[in-house]
DNA sequence: TCACGATGCTTCGTGTACGAAATATTCGCT
DNA sequence: AGCGAATATTTCGTACACGAAGCATCGTGA
């Protein structure tokens, strides 16, 4: 599983993982400077802005699109409802879920907010030339895939139950 | 400042954003994951093969190294000198500097651990090609040097005084 | 229909993660 | 020497973030 080649591109790998978090945690850092000017958190922000493009969403669905767990969505919309800046619905369909729906409050506050979360990382993004970006685009796909196929397999083993707790 | 051209690569960046995203996501959760098998968490893994390599390190070295606030490192190291891994040390030099060492168990937990934190995306790395590793590195230092620049305005701007709270 | 597993959400306990304020120490300057 | 700014760390309050357990509701099959 692990290669045995010789791994001249060591210094390269390490140099790429420090800039990932690097851009990872710049950018959720000016992001939550950015929030904090709007009375906000980072990930109220990202919410709020998610609501106002998509209507309807069920808390589990924000979850997914966020890379969250529902306990952590929970909390943090029980913070935004306490500030009235959304608001819970149950499901008539489906009595189980919850849909979340901006308050006027809150649909005047994601109007008057202008930027998307991870603004710098973006506006960095268009600074570089197509090629760059094409190229970049296309090697994250590649990664992206192995990483998947990791994890898919990381998963398999879990439920096969070769696993100490 | 932000650029009026049209914006055709508007996908490419979304459909970029989203891949560090998850990129990043991924390999802290799997971090996680490996690093409870040992009765440690993420950060906690971290920080112990960080002390194996380099000895001497001092809390605010750790926090930059790691990208974390002091008052973050000080809570983990606290957690984790609890389970008797590590020991502070106080220098002698500097009296306000504390100096963190792995003590005999977490110097044997960290021999014991062979792989690094954020093992699933260099393993990753390591399927590419030369060339598009040198590619992603070269893309990678451009948008840093971005992100670097905007976030040196943003903290002029701050000492400027032109801040409301 | 009705038991039962699956699904959606919340609750709880623990561990980050941050910024602001407090504390201790060092350094620069006079 | 000694005062005030700067530095290293801790403390505190708040907000994520996760997994496990709990609760309500839904769907399916006997």
């Amino acid at each position: 599983m692990t290669a045995t080649l010789p791994q001249p591109e060591r210094p390269e790998i390490d140099a790429i993982v420090e800039m990932i978090l690097y851009l990872y945690t710049e950018s959720r850092r000016l992001t939550k400077g950015m929030a904090s000017g709007f009375g906000l958190t980072g990930p109220q922000l990202t919410i709020l802005k998610l609501l106002e493009s998509f209507q309807d969403l069920s808390l589990s669905t924000l979850s997914e699109r966020i890379r969250a767990q529902n306990s952590t969505v929970t909390g943090i919309v029980d913070r935004m409802e306490r500030e009235g800046l959304v608001r819970r619905e149950r499901s008539k369909a489906d009595r189980r879920v919850v849909y979340l729906r901006l308050s006027e409050k809150g649909a005047r506050l994601a109007r008057e907010i202008q930027v998307e979360p991870m603004e710098i990382f973006r506006s960095a993004l268009l600074s570089l030339s197509s090629t760059d970006l094409r190229d970049l685009l296309r090697i994250l796909t590649k990664l992206q895939r192995q990483v998947v196929a990791r994890v898919a397999q990381d998963g398999q083993k879990k439920s096969d139950g070769g696993d100490r707790t």
